[in-house]
DNA sequence: ACCCGGTGTTTTTTT
DNA sequence: AACACCGGGT
């Protein structure tokens, strides 16, 4: 059967396309067009495949058509007719942005399935990794390509991968900006299961010939439709069966007598098909570029490069004829172009609509007409003047002006006055209308290849600079700068090395650690590296890698946090506090509930009791001092109730540590001989009872080496106290302190306008910058949503646009040449709650994002009921909870022994548990409860370790580095992180410094501090931005612009202007009531 | 024992 | 705005 097929459309589910992308729709502009396959587009979106269920039923193997009674009959449609009926083969289209080999690639791919089973496939296994489908129909994921494809051959093997337009500057395989040079590059060893490469809109056959590289694929042509209009600008002339499979394996084997050829557009009406600046009135192609060294001959700058440049780029070949499998390919112009030509009005005015209707209903689908309806019968039935266009567009005997630097460009029928001519004689229906000079076929690339060739050995195209110089690896202190040297090898004594923000604080610190391992020969067993996260813990492990010579002294180093010390040392001497080594870790709500039942008090009570024994537990010189005599009685009760159940609460681990090397003074000798060399990383945020504690792992002769800086101390409110390091700066001698005054991250302005803030009247010397940079955004925006907007669109922009779409609006000009990726951007928040509206923002730009919050897993009720039930089984003498739990699942003791048996063969997996105890579970529990299984599984289904991490972690140690996600999370989570793009999102008096909560006064000189922590995490640009308006507790606040905003000095900031209105209406709500 | 709806309350940062 | 809590219904 002789058929044309488009595969690649889009439904309303995507972005930026029309609503009539219906099935309705599709079904009636397909018989407008010709057209017998249409792709549905949008697979991944559920709502979408619901749609296609309901409205589609089966047909041959592999395709669906309308259901009769959703048919659209009553308009201009023409050709009505059973045979007519459209099929639809499911494809969708994905778009990936991922880093690979040190770029950032975006890639897009067409992925055929054929059937619905093997869609639902695909959705799970991109839910799975956390891609989000249902806010577009075109996915964007932060996976890479060559995974792609696997995931999908996973899910069926009778899928079919078409790497998507693949010329597209930004969004394709071989796309100048952020694509790959060969294939191979992006999809490896998985090549082979690629048979076919899409040309796209701004491409055609004879650009893709000029590749040898290329001429294992098959050449596929689709429309990339977002209106039901554009289907079929580009397709695919087929003489097969009307299968699927017969479909892909005409494609797969581009068998002449099957795959008849395609059908496309001009690629010069493209807007980036050659290269030239339009301000400057040049236009050029590949080879006068290169004669010009890319360098534009009236302003002397960089002309826009365009897409067939990138081709002649890639190419290796003269002779295009040299490949073997070529299809004929048919340039088309859309009808509605050339009626527009022939009327004189533009190709959207009603005329041409009217006559477009007309025309179909006469002769037939669109494609039909431009492609086979013989010319004698458009005469027959008067249209001569179509007649000469169609025969003109046939014969290629057109004028083309190329598109270039963000121009459309033009391809004309007739040329200038030619139409006023004929309009004169059209009344007396000539017969033949004569050209003035019959042209040639026009060459299939309009300028010399050869000629390209050998301009290539003389000239050559500026290079775009390359960003980020990555830091290169230092083996030893060689690559320390003077400061960084001398702290490095301090060596007898206590030392403090107050390092501001990026002056190469973990890199001191790792270097001591390999100076001292590598160079003085000291056994890693004897260090101890103390951090309060683990991801900084981890971030320094990764560090000494390269450092360390061998593996094992990487494993015999002691590097840890505070909690996590203390609870290995009170595990091997438990028995000294009255616990046995079984003891758990109760978290605030165990604590709460503890205190309710066992000191007969009411919740309120309990609550702000657990702060003050917090606080107690944090400060030593508090809690011996308490005046009340009635909290301390409690105090006591409370360590009672504790001791009794064999638990420990988080405050206390530290406490009972300090308490356990205090009374049992030979413990204590045995850690200080171990411990011989003590390293502190965030020296600013100990609090009392830490330094109390590391001054019991220390005798006189003892190497304390800390790095901090106070203008750093964020965690007051967890007693964490400045006090320590300034006892230690004004104690110490001169050279034993070090200062490191050289910044490398932060720019120049950046770096004065944050000294702006911690300034507070004393004197403080400037960090130095390494360079100048730009000057601080601030913006002002209506209310918390077009702020979230405003950053939004910002990160959009910088991105180069991450939709299709955005190139053609206002968001972006897409010229991005920094090269940003998507891990090089944070959004700061004082608080979590602002977080929402930036989440949606983010989520409607299909923007991928990490949040960094806690809260999202270990605070979900199912998780923490199964933590409780773990802590039951690991930890017998906890008979509070043992009670309860035996109650709430109905078990006996012999059960309960049971249980506890398998857990001690480590025979009990957290799946197990979940499978047992916890199956009947709401269907939004599912994600969470992988998670934690997925956590379990790398601790081994070791539930003392699973329950030691989830107990003892920092939300930031969640944090993923590398992923192509922008990073959402609280000022105080990105201490020690540095990104280049930073905002700092709701820069209002109120939310920082934070004054919210009339009861709980917070410090104005640490708010202080932690904005500075927050402006120095930004490496180039920084945003402050403010909402005029926000919504807090339901309340509408109007919050004056934060003070710190004020204190920043004028000239080293620049304010924005609004620039984006609010868009009111969410798209895709609306549409699915559209059609009902 | 569980689900619901209405009412009231919260009010930051976190090992 | 989101959540906890309470009380009444099943």
């Amino acid at each position: 059967m002789n058929f044309i097929a488009d595969f690649h459309i889009h439904s309303h589910f995507s972005i930026a396309t029309s609503k009539q992308l219906v099935p309705e729709y599709l079904d009636l502009w397909a018989r407008n067009k010709g057209l017998k396959v249409l792709g549905t587009g949008d697979f991944t979106h559920p709502g979408w495949i619901k749609e296609l269920k309901e409205k589609l039923e089966p047909a041959e193997q592999g395709l669906y058509k309308l259901k009769e009674k959703f048919r659209i009959k009553d308009e201009f449609s023409i050709a009505n007719t059973p045979e007519n009926e459209p099929r639809f083969i499911l494809t969708s289209e994905i778009s990936s942005i991922y880093k690979k080999n040190d770029r950032v690639r975006k890639v897009h791919n067409l992925i055929f399935a054929p059937d619905f089973k093997t869609v639902e496939k695909i959705q799970k296994s991109i839910t799975k990794i956390g891609g989000n489908i249902t806010s577009d129909g075109r996915p964007i994921l932060g996976l890479d390509s060559k995974h792609l494809l696997e995931m999908a051959l996973t899910a069926s093997g009778n899928i079919f991968f078409v790497p998507a337009h693949i010329w597209t500057p930004w969004f394709s395989v071989l796309g100048s900006k952020s694509g790959f040079d060969t294939i191979e590059e992006c999809y490896e060893d998985l090549t082979q299961y690629i048979y076919a490469v899409e040309t796209g809109l701004s491409a055609n056959a004879p650009m893709h010939w000029m590749c040898s590289f290329l001429d294992k694929f098959t050449l596929l042509s689709n429309s990339d439709a977002h209106s039901p209009e554009k289907l079929g600008r580009n397709a695919n002339i087929f003489n097969t069966e009307l299968t699927y499979n017969s479909i892909c394996n005409t494609i797969k084997n581009a068998d002449k007598n099957k795959f008849l050829g395609t059908i496309d557009l001009h690629p010069q009406e493209g807007k980036y098909h050659y290269d030239g600046h339009r301000k400057c009135n040049v236009l050029w192609n590949p080879v006068e570029t290169l004669k010009n060294n890319g360098i534009c001959k009236v302003c002397g700058t960089p002309v826009t490069v365009g897409v067939m440049n990138r081709a002649v780029r890639l190419s290796d070949r003269e002779n295009l004829f040299e490949r073997k499998n070529r299809l004929p390919f048919h340039s088309i112009i859309p009808l509605k172009e050339i009626l527009s030509e022939i009327n004189q009005v533009g190709p959207n005015s009603k005329k041409v609509h009217r006559n477009y209707i007309a025309l179909l209903e006469k002769l037939g689908p669109e494609l039909n007409i431009l492609l086979k309806l013989p010319i004698p019968i458009f005469r027959e039935k008067g249209f001569p003047i179509l007649a000469e266009a169609i025969e003109r567009m046939r014969k290629n005997h057109i004028s083309i002006k190329e598109g270039f630097d963000g121009e459309f460009g033009q391809i004309k029928v007739f040329k200038d006055n030619e139409i006023q001519n004929l309009k004169h004689k059209d009344s007396l229906f000539p017969n033949k209308i004569k050209e003035d000079s019959p042209k040639l076929d026009p060459p299939l690339i309009n300028f010399s290849l050869d000629e390209y060739r050998r301009l290539t050995s003389t000239h050559s195209l500026p290079k775009v600079e390359k960003k980020k110089s990555k830091p290169k690896k230092i083996v030893d202190l060689a690559g320390l700068n003077y400061e960084q040297k001398r702290a490095a090898k301090h060596l007898e004594g206590t030392a403090l090395i107050l390092a501001g923000p990026g002056t190469g604080k973990t890199r001191v610190l790792t270097h001591r650690i390999s100076y001292l391992v590598n160079i003085k020969n000291i056994n890693p067993e004897n260090i101890l590296a103390i951090t309060f996260t683990n991801k900084a813990a981890d971030e320094i492990r990764i560090r000494l890698k390269d450092l360390l010579n061998n593996e094992d002294s990487l494993k015999k180093l002691n590097l840890t946090t505070f909690h996590s010390l203390c609870y290995t040392i009170l595990k091997e001497h438990s028995y000294q506090i009255g616990l046995n080594p079984n003891f758990t870790i109760i978290d605030e709500k165990e604590k709460i509930s503890l205190m309710i039942e066992y000191m007969e008090i009411t919740k309120d009570i309990a609550k702000s009791l657990s702060l003050k024994f917090s606080q107690a537990f944090h400060n030593m010189e508090h809690f011996l001092n308490t005046e009340n005599i009635e909290i301390e009685e409690m105090l006591h009760e409370y360590q009672h109730t504790l001791i009794e159940n064999n638990i420990i609460d988080l405050d206390s681990l530290i406490y009972n540590t300090v308490i356990l090397l205090e009374d049992n003074p030979q413990i204590r000798e045995q850690y200080i001989s171990k411990f011989k060399w003590i390293l502190v990383d965030e020296f600013q945020d100990v609090n009392s009872i830490q330094f109390k504690f590391l001054k019991l792992l220390l005798d006189k002769s003892q190497n304390l080496f800390v790095i901090g800086d106070p203008n750093q101390a964020i965690y007051g409110f967890r007693g964490a106290d400045i006090k320590h390091i300034k006892y230690l700066k004004n104690t110490l001698s001169e050279e034993n302190i070090y200062e490191l005054k050289k910044s490398y991250r932060c720019s120049g302005y950046i770096l004065k306008a944050s000294n702006n803030l911690i300034e507070l009247g004393k004197k403080h010397k400037f960090l130095e910058g390494l360079k100048k940079g730009v000057k601080i955004k601030i913006t002002t925006n209506p209310s918390e949503k077009s702020e979230a907007e405003f950053i939004a669109r910002t990160i959009e922009k910088m991105m180069g646009g991450l939709r299709f779409f955005s190139i053609d609006s206002n968001i972006t000009k897409g010229n991005n040449e920094t090269g940003f990726s998507l891990s090089d951007f944070a959004i700061l928040c004082r608080t979590h709650s602002q977080m929402r509206h930036i989440e949606q923002s983010l989520e409607n730009h299909s923007i991928p994002f990490q949040v960094i919050n806690d809260n999202n897993f270990i605070n979900k009720a199912i998780i923490h009921e199964i933590l409780l039930f773990i802590k039951a089984i690991l930890n017998p003498d906890y008979s509070y909870l043992k009670n309860r739990i035996l109650k709430k699942y109905k078990l006996d003791n012999t059960a309960f022994l049971n249980i506890q048996n398998l857990a001690k063969s480590n025979k009990l997996s957290v799946t197990d548990i979940c499978n047992r105890y916890f199956h009947t579970l709401k269907s939004n529990d599912e994600n969470v409860l992988k998670k934690f299984q997925e956590i379990s599984a790398e601790f081994g289904n070791n539930l003392h370790q699973v329950l030691k991490y989830l107990t003892l972690k920092s939300e930031i140690d969640e944090y993923k580095p590398h992923t192509e996600e922008v990073t959402l999370m609280t000022f105080h989570a990105s201490k020690g992180l540095e990104f280049t793009n930073v905002f700092l999102a709701g820069c209002e008096d109120g939310l920082i410094p934070y004054s919210l909560n009339e009861n709980k006064k917070t410090d104005p000189m640490e708010e202080g501090r932690l904005f500075y922590v927050g402006m120095t995490r930004a490496k180039e640009n920084l945003f402050l931005s403010r909402a005029a308006n926000r919504f807090i507790h339901g309340r509408s606040l109007y919050l004056d612009p934060s003070p710190f905003l004020k204190k920043i000095d004028d000239e080293l900031t620049e304010i924005l202007k609004q620039q984006y209105k609010q868009k009111k209406e969410m798209k895709s709500q609306n549409q699915l009531t559209l059609f009902k």
